[in-house]
DNA sequence: AATTAAATTTCGCCT
DNA sequence: AGGCGAAGTTTAATT
């Protein structure tokens, strides 16, 4: 992790974006804008009054009504009722689709193999059609961010290992950024790299990188120390061979830490009053 | 259950619905129809780029991209990307909104009591926004219908009781249709209720008075069996002060039932050819 | 209201 | 690819 590489936002370069909106296409004018989307993998929005039929692992029927059909890039499909957080219909990633219209109906049919199912969507009356291109890459983080478990490991060090001393986070040295600079019980420098989601390949170079950096400069015994929730096998063979260490680190238990930390400094200030 | 009970569907009566769509507004408009779309209770889909920070049971953070907000009637919140079965971020029912905007971004706040939640979505550009009207009384039957329940029993009579032969069904008597008409195996008369769902009071009542017709027509005693999934306490105990009887009938029992059934026909015709 | 059990569970991780 | 376990699980049913 290096706070450095924050994007800078997807959103000064594209204000314009492809966006198709029907509002009250006739069953041949929904037709053509779902078929184009589904083919062009867009994410597809279709409100109006439908039916669904469901066979599958289970077997279902709705009756007629107005809801909302959500057609993703992956192929999952979703049929939204107007109350309700889960969908009445569905289907995960993967499926196949098959639009046509016949008899002023629009009829729309995903398909997945293993387990053998099908969903059948009847359109009979349409109140829009939106085919959707989204841009988005940016991350999701549960329970803590890399930021958030570095913030954690600096406020209570023992949860990297007992008798670690933080000198310095985020500090220069030549590739790059490292997260965690300190010294252990034995007062040998140590230099934490964090990851937050299972620790791959680059993670260890990055660390080795770093290592050699400070190395250089202090010209003494540096540890090198990989704190993510896990690590690849042969990650860890990798590490072993460069000498480096891996510490199991769990967001979760991060952001309990931090919360805790925040409730004691919040207890502090009112002990202090 | 009695077929007549179909509805002509709300197809004819309502093509004219009041349905708001916003393509590309500006902050100032998303807020107004937003706004407006959540005190009128009324489903919401924003489709725009926006990132989200939750806290309660646990804890996320998501970075920027373009995605699809949906804000129901009963005050649900779906988050979704353009991939991907579940929401990224959601809040089931029963949340309170808060909206307004700021220095150009779109703040939806959704908070709730027990468990403490806040969902907080920020938009600084927005595709679109349409507030919908979903009109929406469909049954969703999962696994086997009414009828599906009484096809069930005529094609495997047991799934009432041992013995039982049915006479006919939707037969029709003073205060409608019975459900199934039969002899068990001491050729005593039954009338069969059937209900998909956990049977109330008006179902036990229902039974009664056909029960009452047949007798009166056939001058002897008649049994009465009210089949449901399931029924309340105080209902198995109406059902017994009238001399009726309840027998379990699972929806997910009938539809294996009616599979098989279509699975040895299958069979049997091609035996025969 | 609290607890338990099922779900078209889904999803990730591991073998 | 199949099996196991967790989930911000949700939801319905039961005590």
């Amino acid at each position: 992790m290096h706070k450095s590489s924050k994007s800078i936002g997807e959103n000064a370069l594209s204000s314009f974006k492809p966006l198709n909106v029907l509002v009250r296409p006739n069953v041949a004018e929904a037709e053509k804008a779902v078929k184009e989307a589904v083919s062009q993998r867009k994410t597809l929005l279709v409100v109006g009054n439908c039916w669904v039929h469901y066979l599958g692992r289970a077997k279902s029927k709705l009756e007629p009504g107005e809801r909302i059909l959500i057609i993703k890039e992956d192929g999952s499909l979703l049929v939204h009722r107007s109350v309700g957080y889960e969908p009445v219909n569905w289907q995960p990633p993967g499926c196949i689709f098959n639009v046509q219209a016949k008899d002023a109906l629009l009829e729309i049919r995903a398909v997945r193999r293993k387990p053998a199912e099908s969903v059948k969507v009847f359109f009979d009356r349409i109140q829009m059609v939106s085919a959707l291109s989204l841009q988005d890459s940016g991350e999701f983080s549960l329970y803590a961010s890399e930021e958030d478990m570095q913030k954690a490991i600096l406020c209570r060090p023992s949860l990297l290992e007992e008798g670690f001393k933080p000198i310095s986070y985020e500090k220069r040295v030549q590739p790059g950024f490292v997260d965690i600079y300190g010294v252990d019980k034995d007062g040998k420098l140590v230099v934490v790299e964090i990851k937050r989601k299972k620790a791959g390949k680059e993670a260890a170079i990055q660390l080795a990188k770093y290592i050699d950096a400070v190395k250089s400069r202090a010209d003494r015994e540096v540890r090198g120390i990989l704190a993510a929730p896990s690590i690849a096998k042969e990650v860890q063979r990798t590490l072993e061979t460069l000498g480096l260490e891996f510490k199991p680190l769990d967001p979760k238990k991060c952001a309990e830490t931090l919360r805790r930390s925040e409730t004691a400094k919040l207890a502090e200030f009112f002990v202090e009053k």
